[in-house]
DNA sequence: GAGTTTGAAACT
DNA sequence: CAGTTTCAAACTC
């Protein structure tokens, strides 16, 4: 017998590490593989519901959630792009997609030979009688924890979808006659959802054959743990809800597909069906089921998956990654540098995937929409800015901290008449730090001359110390204000030491606090910039019809296309018009380069005549 | 709607 | 692990 769920004050949370699963490794190992499939989990691993809404006879695995708060999950705004079949029973106006319609008494067949054949220890000893002749219960549709767990990995529409009539439509209701709906055959059963509304015969997926259904669950589980997790990995998980929403069906399949004859075109292909492009993890012959196959792209109509271009072939992560060596000697700017990197190397839209065609077919990466507006160069002058603001802030405090230097020094002389012993004292301290600067610099001079230590301001491919990277114009910027500031605080005569140590540590502190401050204000801006973007954007689809889409995107040009992105990511020309990656210029021509500085209030240091060092 | 095809799941 | 069988969805007519 299994221990309830645990309860939390308020409200119910499914605790996968409590008692429930004691014993049961595998389902614990499972239900914390799915935890970790969901990547940083955007609410505490638990999931809570209201405790009024706790339904005791709700199986326990998996764990039942409420249609409540299911809705609230799943908003019903969403199209679904590919025709369902709808409902035998037609949905009112006004019935909520929770409003399951009322259900047929459905019969009971005897078990065919089939059924007889099946091995025993396949089929739970709750299925080995017949099951009593029972009428369903008019419930409401309960949504598991599994749904939920698809419900950030596809579309909202993926069980419900609204269409223009108002119709309800559920895409997998399942016809299961040999089944009972309690093997991975059943779609519902598959997805961890209850039997309701389907055209299966004898059908034990549902609250009345629990313990029938919790065996069932446990025997596949044993064959396969990860049996009930999403077939589908997102490499996105944090934004695969806005990706759904976009209609952006994004990852790979996880275990593959191994189709001989469909090519990896027809919905018997999982992969295909799952709206992803077969990965390596595939083993199917005679697939085109990839991103830069013709036959694939048109089928348009069946296809919701955007497959994504290499950023390795494109260039992207190098680029990426040479800039945002640029910052690795400063933590803002190195945090500033990795959170658009991420924004850049890992996404590319569905038009991207349509124009650049070129790539290799199993590599799936994905980027996010801003990536249309944030490009490489960019990224270069944000780190520009950021590091002008920290070589500023770093003359600035320097100088007021050298007059901060001047006035204890001042204060220290009239302390001097006071006193002879503190005199004597400050004098011994001065001395060494003094000897030290000076050591220190005729040593680097040294160094210098003898080849050994690099001038700061070096070739922009010279090796860095250590790891050997060349050092991009950012790090040399970096490397060119640390050295700066020591040598400026090397050669401030009047400096004390104690005052030098306590304004470096100022120094760097403000400089951080500017560079970060730069960086967030830079963010917030260009959030702005990305909404107003995806509303041009969705006001430009509706006027760009997809034809324009497959024009631009299969004839020859596309290569031309993919390869001008490569040398030159920002514009591409096109028969007059600026397109880029298949979509029509907007971030680019309309907020561009300068744009980004025009959102920071600044003018780009590039073109500002300002020494990049 | 019946029959066929297909590939995943189940089984050996 | 590979081959075979079972199954239900997808597809065709």
């Amino acid at each position: 017998m299994e221990k309830p769920l645990q309860l939390c004050p308020g409200s119910v949370k499914i605790d996968f590490a409590s008692a429930s699963y004691a014993g049961k490794a595998d389902i614990a190992a499972t239900a914390a593989a799915l935890l970790h499939a969901l990547g940083p989990p955007r609410t505490p691993p638990c999931y809570q519901l209201p405790l009024a809404k706790v339904n005791s006879s709700l199986p326990l695995w998996p764990p039942v959630i409420c249609p409540s708060t299911f809705a609230q999950k799943r908003p019903m705004s969403l199209p679904s792009p590919p025709p369902a079949k709808k409902l035998q029973v037609q949905q009112s106006s006004s019935m909520l997609p929770q409003d399951f319609p009322k259900l047929e008494v459905l019969p009971v067949e005897k078990p065919t030979k089939l059924q007889v054949r099946r091995s025993p220890q396949h089929v739970s000893p709750a299925l080995k009688q017949d099951s009593p002749k029972m009428e369903r219960p008019l419930l409401p549709r309960p949504a598991t924890f599994i749904d939920v767990m698809l419900s950030s990995q596809k579309p909202s529409s993926e069980m419900w979808s609204e269409t223009k009539d108002v119709t309800l439509t559920r895409k997998t209701n399942c016809s299961c006659k040999y089944s009972k709906c309690l093997k991975l055959y059943c779609e519902c059963f598959e997805k961890g959802r209850y039997c309701i509304g389907c055209n299966c015969t004898n059908c034990c997926n549902n609250v009345n054959h629990e313990n029938a259904r919790q065996d069932a669950i446990n025997v596949a589980l044993e064959r396969n743990p990860a049996a009930f997790m999403p077939k589908v990995s997102n490499s996105t998980a944090h934004n695969c809800e806005s990706k759904a929403a976009e209609g952006d069906i994004v990852g790979k399949h996880t275990k593959g597909c191994k189709c001989k004859r469909t090519e990896c075109l027809k919905k018997y292909c999982e992969c295909f069906k799952a709206s992803v492009f077969c990965s390596e993890n595939c083993r199917c012959t005679g697939c085109k089921n990839y991103k830069s196959n013709a036959d694939r792209i048109s089928q348009k109509n069946t296809v919701h998956a955007h497959h994504v271009q290499n950023p390795a072939s494109s260039g992207m992560v190098g680029q990426s990654v040479i800039i945002f060596h640029a910052a690795e000697n400063d933590s803002s700017l190195s945090l500033a540098a990795s959170a658009l990197s991420c924004s850049l190397t890992s996404s590319v839209t569905r038009e991207d995937a349509k124009s650049l065609v070129k790539y290799a077919p199993h590599e799936v990466t994905y980027r996010p929409s801003l990536a249309d507006i944030i490009q490489i160069e960019d990224v270069n002058e944000l780190c520009n800015l950021l590091i002008l603001v920290s070589r500023q802030a770093g003359a600035t405090l320097l100088e007021s901290g050298m007059k901060e230097n001047t006035k204890r020094k001042k204060l220290n002389r009239v302390d001097s008449c006071l006193s002879s012993t503190n005199h004597d004292r400050e004098a011994i301290q001065k001395e060494p730090a003094k000897q030290m600067c000076s050591l220190e610099k005729s040593s680097n001079e040294v160094l210098i001359a003898e080849g050994r230590l690099e001038l700061p301001r070096a070739d922009p491919f010279d090796i860095q110390k250590g790891n050997k990277r060349p050092l991009s114009p950012g790090t040399q910027a970096l490397m060119c204000d640390e050295q700066d500031a020591i040598f400026q605080d090397s050669k401030a005569p009047d400096a004390t030491p104690s005052t030098t140590e306590e304004n470096l540590v100022d120094i760097f502190k403000e400089q951080e606090k500017l560079v970060l401050t730069n960086f967030r204000d830079y963010l917030c801006k260009l959030a702005t910039c990305g909404k107003l973007q995806e509303l041009k954007l969705s006001l430009a689809s509706t006027n760009c019809s997809e034809q324009a889409f497959a024009d631009h995107g299969n004839n020859s040009s596309i290569t031309r296309v993919a390869k001008d992105q490569t040398n030159n990511p920002s514009v591409l020309q096109q028969g007059g018009k600026h397109y880029r990656s298949g979509r029509l210029i907007l971030a680019r021509t309309k907020i561009g380069n300068a744009g980004i500085w025009k959102l920071m209030g600044q003018k780009s240091p590039l073109h500002n005549g300002v020494d990049k060092c």
